[in-house]
DNA sequence: GTCTATACAAGGATAGAC
DNA sequence: GTCTATCCTTGTATAGAC
């Protein structure tokens, strides 16, 4: 493997076990044997690393809801795909975790609002989907207020699970939080 | 003032224009006209200044909840006193938004299970009161779930809007989660 | 008890040899 | 592409003046 992929699976996995603030650059070079002066010419901040993390992480999770829209609207299918995205922030927890030292990173080097704004986008269709395929009964304030609600519980369920349920299997602590998602839609079944 | 409580008070001050990640021991200790050396007498070291900033916050949302007790179960009364705890929380921004950092401290210092056992437990006796009282209607597993809304949103609201809102004055973020929390009880009106 | 000055360690970052 | 050496900042600790 490339040195560069290398670095990146190194500090992914150092990030998600102990933290990004408790990993240092010489950690991560010192596991790959290397120099950390070699590491940083690979990726000449610990911030570019978080990046290229981050923007891949975005790229996946993007893919999965892309996936969810060419099968074609169902609340099941909608659950699933939530499943999906859920099991790959538990992957990259290290990176949703560190909310403090990223969301700098994110403020500096993402279009956030851009981001946010396509996110919710998603949702919207999402929900006015099941709307219209008749599965769930929603007004318009209704969709405003299950788009806020589930981008802040896709946000920050995970920060949560790492403090209130560390000692939970992941299976369990996804369980616990799509359930509690598909209990809130459950309000809106017709 | 004790110098004590001016190095707190500038600390806190601090914490919430830059986060904590971004404001050194040095910062707090020049804009005091002080020696770094002085400050660490007070607090030998940065993690005790967030320790008491952490407690006395504890302290004074434990008295809102209380007092709501106090009065008795009612619905608007229920938003009046969670209206007050998020006022608090925003004065604390600092110390919910930089989660990071901040998590570490609380694991070691802080006994977090009975914590949040016990804020879990005021929302219990909260929303059974209200069911008690017939403003809402709530099955056993509703009160779980709103238990569950109700900590994850109470959490991580002020994060949330640190980012997405940052151009949002106060009253507008505060009225908008106010606003989700009650609608969210709205669904389970009589 | 209060404060200044200073030293040290750890971590991010960079320059330059090979 | 890789390494060594070095710098700077930040948290932390302490000797000593008042």
């Amino acid at each position: 493997m490339k040195t560069k992929e290398r670095i990146l699976q190194e500090a992914l996995r150092q990030f998600n076990e102990r933290g990004i603030s408790q990993v240092g650059v010489r950690d991560i070079a010192r596991s790959l044997d290397m120099s950390a002066g070699n590491l940083s010419y690979h990726f000449s901040r610990k911030a570019d690393i978080i990046i290229e993390l981050l923007t891949r992480f975005r790229k996946s999770n993007d893919l999965i809801y892309e996936r969810y829209f060419e099968i074609g609207p169902s609340l099941s299918g909608f659950l699933d795909c939530l499943r999906e995205v859920f099991n790959n922030q538990y992957e990259h927890a290290g990176l949703m975790v560190g909310q403090g030292e990223v969301q700098e990173i994110i403020r500096q080097h993402f279009n956030y609002k851009d981001a946010e704004h396509n996110r919710k986008d998603f949702f919207r269709r999402i929900f006015t989907g099941l709307r219209d395929s008749g599965e769930l009964t929603l007004s318009a304030a209704d969709i405003d207020f299950l788009i806020s609600f589930i981008s802040l519980f896709g946000r920050f369920w995970m920060i949560e699970a790492a403090v209130s349920f560390a000692d939970w299997p992941r299976e369990k602590i996804i369980d616990y939080y799509i359930g509690l998602i598909e209990r809130q839609l459950s309000l809106f079944k017709v």
